[in-house]
DNA sequence: AGACTAACGTAATCAATGT
DNA sequence: ACATTGATTACGTTAGTCT
Protein backbone atom coordinates (compact mmCIF):
# COMPACT_ATOMS: atom_id res chain seq x y z
CA UNK A 1 0.00 0.00 0.00
CA UNK A 2 2.61 2.25 0.97
CA UNK A 3 5.55 3.18 -1.11
CA UNK A 4 8.17 0.75 0.73
CA UNK A 5 8.47 -1.86 -2.16
CA UNK A 6 5.26 -3.66 -3.06
CA UNK A 7 6.37 -6.81 -1.00
CA UNK A 8 8.25 -9.01 -3.12
CA UNK A 9 12.12 -6.64 -2.72
CA UNK A 10 14.31 -9.32 -3.74
CA UNK A 11 12.82 -11.45 -6.52
CA UNK A 12 14.37 -15.40 -6.94
CA UNK A 13 16.56 -13.79 -9.78
CA UNK A 14 16.50 -16.77 -11.24
CA UNK A 15 12.59 -17.55 -11.59
CA UNK A 16 12.21 -13.51 -13.18
CA UNK A 17 8.56 -13.52 -14.04
CA UNK A 18 6.33 -10.95 -15.59
CA UNK A 19 7.34 -7.69 -13.88
CA UNK A 20 6.11 -4.87 -15.25
CA UNK A 21 6.99 -1.14 -14.03
CA UNK A 22 5.05 0.37 -11.31
CA UNK A 23 1.52 1.95 -12.34
CA UNK A 24 1.38 5.39 -11.82
CA UNK A 25 -1.74 7.07 -9.99
CA UNK A 26 -2.93 10.46 -11.39
CA UNK A 27 -3.43 13.42 -9.46
CA UNK A 28 -6.30 15.68 -10.50
CA UNK A 29 -4.12 18.90 -12.04
CA UNK A 30 -2.19 15.91 -13.96
CA UNK A 31 -5.53 14.54 -15.25
CA UNK A 32 -6.55 18.03 -16.20
CA UNK A 33 -3.45 19.18 -17.59
CA UNK A 34 -3.71 15.94 -19.72
CA UNK A 35 -6.75 16.41 -21.03
CA UNK A 36 -6.83 19.95 -21.87
CA UNK A 37 -3.16 19.17 -23.90
CA UNK A 38 -5.54 16.43 -25.77
CA UNK A 39 -8.00 18.73 -26.35
CA UNK A 40 -5.76 21.12 -28.44
CA UNK A 41 -3.98 17.72 -30.18
CA UNK A 42 -4.88 14.48 -30.02
CA UNK A 43 -1.76 13.50 -31.73
CA UNK A 44 1.09 15.62 -29.85
CA UNK A 45 4.95 15.49 -31.32
CA UNK A 46 8.09 14.91 -28.77
CA UNK A 47 8.84 18.58 -28.14
CA UNK A 48 4.73 19.16 -27.01
CA UNK A 49 4.94 15.70 -24.69
CA UNK A 50 8.47 17.10 -23.22
CA UNK A 51 6.69 20.36 -22.27
CA UNK A 52 3.62 18.82 -21.04
CA UNK A 53 5.92 15.78 -19.37
CA UNK A 54 8.31 18.77 -17.31
CA UNK A 55 4.99 20.71 -16.62
CA UNK A 56 3.01 17.80 -14.75
CA UNK A 57 6.43 16.39 -13.32
CA UNK A 58 5.96 13.04 -15.34
CA UNK A 59 8.54 11.05 -17.38
CA UNK A 60 8.09 11.96 -21.31
CA UNK A 61 7.16 7.82 -21.54
CA UNK A 62 4.57 7.87 -19.56
CA UNK A 63 2.49 10.82 -21.54
CA UNK A 64 3.02 9.21 -24.31
CA UNK A 65 1.32 5.88 -23.23
CA UNK A 66 -1.44 8.48 -21.87
CA UNK A 67 -2.56 9.69 -25.37
CA UNK A 68 -2.00 6.37 -27.30
CA UNK A 69 -4.82 5.07 -24.43
CA UNK A 70 -6.61 8.27 -24.25
CA UNK A 71 -6.97 7.76 -27.94
CA UNK A 72 -8.22 4.44 -28.04
CA UNK A 73 -10.63 5.02 -25.54
CA UNK A 74 -11.76 7.94 -27.58
CA UNK A 75 -12.17 6.36 -30.74
CA UNK A 76 -14.10 3.33 -29.24
CA UNK A 77 -16.41 5.61 -27.54
CA UNK A 78 -16.76 8.00 -30.97
CA UNK A 79 -17.30 4.31 -33.15
CA UNK A 80 -19.75 3.10 -30.62
CA UNK A 81 -21.74 6.65 -30.72
CA UNK A 82 -21.28 6.40 -35.29
CA UNK A 83 -20.17 10.00 -34.27
CA UNK A 84 -16.72 10.92 -36.44
CA UNK A 85 -13.33 10.72 -34.84
CA UNK A 86 -12.15 14.72 -35.59
CA UNK A 87 -8.53 13.60 -36.61
CA UNK A 88 -7.49 16.91 -34.92
CA UNK A 89 -5.53 17.17 -38.43
CA UNK A 90 -2.95 20.20 -37.54
CA UNK A 91 0.30 20.48 -39.20
CA UNK A 92 1.78 17.76 -38.16
CA UNK A 93 4.17 17.37 -35.05
CA UNK A 94 7.44 16.29 -35.51
CA UNK A 95 8.82 12.83 -34.06
CA UNK A 96 11.09 11.93 -31.71
CA UNK A 97 14.47 12.35 -33.16
CA UNK A 98 15.78 8.74 -34.12
CA UNK A 99 18.07 6.91 -31.79
CA UNK A 100 21.43 6.65 -32.90
CA UNK A 101 22.11 2.74 -31.44
CA UNK A 102 25.98 1.81 -31.68
CA UNK A 103 27.51 -1.26 -32.45
CA UNK A 104 28.20 -2.20 -29.16
CA UNK A 105 24.99 -1.10 -27.53
CA UNK A 106 23.54 -3.20 -30.59
CA UNK A 107 25.82 -6.48 -29.38
CA UNK A 108 25.01 -6.12 -25.96
CA UNK A 109 21.42 -5.95 -26.66
CA UNK A 110 21.15 -8.91 -28.74
CA UNK A 111 22.52 -10.60 -26.02
CA UNK A 112 20.11 -9.55 -23.79
CA UNK A 113 17.56 -10.95 -26.06
CA UNK A 114 18.99 -13.89 -26.92
CA UNK A 115 18.28 -15.12 -23.12
CA UNK A 116 15.05 -13.29 -22.77
CA UNK A 117 12.99 -11.52 -25.96
CA UNK A 118 10.11 -10.33 -22.61
CA UNK A 119 13.04 -8.62 -19.90
CA UNK A 120 10.86 -7.61 -17.00
CA UNK A 121 10.95 -4.11 -15.99
CA UNK A 122 14.19 -4.14 -13.80
CA UNK A 123 16.25 -5.82 -16.70
CA UNK A 124 14.93 -3.37 -18.89
CA UNK A 125 16.28 -0.76 -16.62
CA UNK A 126 19.56 -2.56 -15.91
CA UNK A 127 20.15 -2.70 -20.01
CA UNK A 128 19.12 1.16 -20.13
CA UNK A 129 22.17 2.00 -17.83
CA UNK A 130 24.37 -0.19 -19.33
CA UNK A 131 23.87 0.83 -22.51
CA UNK A 132 23.29 4.73 -21.67
CA UNK A 133 19.92 4.36 -23.64
CA UNK A 134 16.64 5.52 -22.45
CA UNK A 135 14.67 2.50 -20.73
CA UNK A 136 11.60 3.77 -23.25
CA UNK A 137 13.89 3.23 -26.30
CA UNK A 138 15.34 -0.11 -24.85
CA UNK A 139 11.67 -1.10 -25.16
CA UNK A 140 10.80 -0.09 -28.04
CA UNK A 141 13.73 -1.88 -29.36
CA UNK A 142 12.84 -5.33 -28.03
CA UNK A 143 9.18 -4.50 -29.44
CA UNK A 144 10.89 -4.08 -32.92
CA UNK A 145 13.33 -7.28 -32.67
CA UNK A 146 10.56 -9.60 -31.29
CA UNK A 147 8.57 -8.54 -34.63
CA UNK A 148 11.06 -9.03 -37.09
CA UNK A 149 12.79 -11.83 -35.81
CA UNK A 150 10.39 -14.29 -34.36
CA UNK A 151 11.51 -17.60 -33.40
CA UNK A 152 14.73 -17.06 -31.23
CA UNK A 153 16.08 -16.72 -27.08
CA UNK A 154 13.99 -18.19 -24.83
CA UNK A 155 11.62 -16.08 -23.31
CA UNK A 156 8.16 -17.47 -23.90
CA UNK A 157 4.72 -15.54 -25.52
CA UNK A 158 3.22 -17.52 -21.90
CA UNK A 159 0.19 -17.67 -24.04
CA UNK A 160 -1.83 -19.59 -27.22
C1' DA B 1 -16.95 -8.44 -7.43
C1' DG B 2 -16.85 -5.26 -11.15
C1' DA B 3 -15.46 -0.81 -13.59
C1' DC B 4 -11.81 1.68 -15.00
C1' DT B 5 -7.26 2.18 -16.96
C1' DA B 6 -1.85 2.28 -16.91
C1' DA B 7 1.26 -0.88 -18.78
C1' DC B 8 2.26 -3.76 -22.25
C1' DG B 9 1.68 -6.78 -26.29
C1' DT B 10 1.26 -7.31 -31.71
C1' DA B 11 0.80 -5.83 -36.56
C1' DA B 12 1.19 -2.46 -39.87
C1' DT B 13 3.30 1.53 -41.32
C1' DC B 14 6.03 5.84 -41.51
C1' DA B 15 10.58 7.54 -41.93
C1' DA B 16 15.72 8.21 -41.08
C1' DT B 17 20.07 6.43 -42.29
C1' DG B 18 23.54 3.67 -44.42
C1' DT B 19 24.85 0.79 -48.48
C1' DA C 1 17.18 1.91 -55.28
C1' DC C 2 17.04 -0.62 -51.53
C1' DA C 3 17.69 -2.83 -46.74
C1' DT C 4 17.74 -2.01 -42.09
C1' DT C 5 15.72 -0.33 -38.13
C1' DG C 6 13.90 3.39 -34.87
C1' DA C 7 9.26 5.74 -34.03
C1' DT C 8 4.28 5.99 -34.26
C1' DT C 9 -0.26 4.35 -34.96
C1' DA C 10 -4.60 1.28 -33.98
C1' DC C 11 -6.20 -2.05 -31.24
C1' DG C 12 -6.27 -6.02 -28.03
C1' DT C 13 -4.64 -7.94 -23.38
C1' DT C 14 -2.84 -7.97 -18.54
C1' DA C 15 -2.95 -6.47 -14.18
C1' DG C 16 -3.23 -2.61 -10.48
C1' DT C 17 -6.77 0.96 -8.29
C1' DC C 18 -10.78 2.24 -6.70
C1' DT C 19 -15.59 2.11 -5.55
Amino acid sequence: MALPTPGDAALPAGARGRGRRRRLVWTPSQREALRACFERNPYPGIATREELAQAIGIPEPRVQIWFQNERSRQLRQHRRESRPWPGKRGPQESRRKRTAVTRSQTALLLRAFQQDRFPDIATREELARETGLPESRIQIWFQNRRARHPGQGGGAPAHA
